[in-house]
DNA sequence: GCATTGGTTCGACGTATGTCAACATAGATG
DNA sequence: CATCTATGTTGACATACGTCGAACCAATGC
């Protein structure tokens, strides 16, 4: 049911963050809206940084060692270097622990582009 | 009220767009999949098509001539070679009536990237 | 300390992209 | 037909991008 606002909330904005534009079909975008959300669709543009970003967007916790989802057939600085791209995006967040580095998404923003692309009422 | 379908449809493919993939949490990409809808946020991942897709998205009935939209501060070439990309991704279609030409939105496209975004099941 | 494994950063290279000015095309209008 | 307006196309240019190998950091284990 409607049990997912139960979560602790750890951070405060975890819920609205991300409120950049309205929805593509509600306005004309101004010239900052574009400027802020279109480097998220670029990122997402490439197809090597789609698959790791849903690599990392489907495991378990949302959150992947890069050693799991290096395996995109292309060499490891390249992997590296898209991982940075989806990171400066606002797309990821990187983390290391001990010897690994991890990778997670960030909820807020999925969400938030997935609101951006809400269909107009079709009344 | 939904006489939508009721176009005589002059291009074969641009009905049964995008029921390209699953959401982008469910499970990693494929190749495949990754190609296919890459181009899709590539071809919004440039501030100036950001805006004439939201400007024609926007736009009463989904749908705006050039002349409306043009004035996103680059020259008018560049505005028809964004167009003509937005068209090529399969996220606008264009049609000339008399003097002016009309770009309107592929609403299943739309909806499709839509899905893509959609966050996982926080349970 | 040294070797090993995981990951990032650095140059370098070829290709794609965004932009414009100039030209071309399509309808409307005289 | 001549001409004007609205769009699209072409060619050129600077910049950005994707990719790799090599060099470089970071943690672990010998």
């Amino acid at each position: 049911m409607s049990n997912i606002e139960l979560l602790p909330m750890a951070e405060p904005d975890s819920s609205d963050v991300a409120p950049c534009c309205p929805p593509l079909t509600e306005r004309p975008f101004t010239v900052e809206e574009a400027e802020t959300a279109a480097p998220m669709f670029k990122a997402l543009g490439d197809p090597v940084r789609l698959r790791l970003f849903s690599a990392v967007a489907s495991h378990e916790g949302g959150e992947a060692c890069v050693c799991d989802i290096a395996d995109v057939g292309v060499s490891q600085p390249t992997v590296s270097h898209h991982l940075k791209k989806l990171r400066e995006a606002g797309l990821l967040t990187s983390e290391r622990r001990g010897t690994w580095v991890y990778y997670r998404v960030e909820p807020s923003v999925l969400a938030a582009m997935g609101r951006l692309l809400a269909p107009p009422h079709t009344s």
